[in-house]
DNA sequence: TCGATATATTCCGTTTTAACGATCTATAAC
DNA sequence: GTTATAGATCGTTAAAACGGAATATATCGA
């Protein structure tokens, strides 16, 4: 029931929905995500960190960079589930549909400052 | 992305998801599901409200009853999966296994007072 | 070692959620 | 009509969630 919530309660805020769909299309840093977004840096990592506790992220270290990406969700029917339903899910959705347009123009290296 | 948003709102509860499996068995009405959840009648009502406005589950009223049963989705995408997936989800869980034993000695006729 | 930079964590204010008791509404029996 | 009962709604309180600024941590390059 817990692990249940969990998936639940991480896919029940906007911003972290969004974030699973730019996942969609390639792993991302923290930087890419809070400006494709445009939201705060430590909005963007707590959100980062509660998907990856739900199991529908996950992270490695490249240098100073985080990058973030979507799991298999095999350690999880629920997120394997959910992973799978969004791939299709929301796409005709006007706010996704906007980020999916400027996503291709969000690059690591143009982000300066915070 | 709402609607969305509403079905896992809807189900980032424990009561909530509780009701839903309930619900598997056989509709019932408000106070056979508050007794069995062991919850306040206004709180279970609001819960079944939410679920309901989620399309999630459906009312209808039977003299002073009011029966809630499961909806078939088909309203909504998101709904009929997940209705769909609790079908067999969550059946090895605890709280749900007890919640299925006591369930066939719920009975409307038989709770008495508030 | 000393910045500079990306991310994580902490802190704090605001909003939302969940719970219950109390009250209101609607129906049935009389 | 009156009364009893099931359920919905309201008021309140406590806990959790969300946001951003500030701070801490970690890594890279000079």
């Amino acid at each position: 029931m817990k692990q249940f919530i969990k998936v639940m309660k991480a896919l029940s805020d906007p911003n972290r929905v969004k974030m699973m769909k730019i996942l969609q299309s390639r792993p991302l840093c923290v930087c890419e995500i809070k400006e494709t977004l445009g939201i705060a840096q430590s909005t963007a990592s707590k959100h980062l960190k509660l998907l990856e506790d739900a199991g529908l992220v996950r992270s490695f270290k490249d240098g100073l960079w985080v990058n973030y990406s979507l799991t298999d969700g095999n350690d999880s029917p629920y997120c394997a589930s959910m992973i799978g339903n969004l791939k299709h899910w929301l796409d005709e959705d006007d706010q996704i549909k906007n980020l999916n347009r400027i996503l291709p123009k969000i690059n690591r290296i143009d982000i300066v400052g915070k």
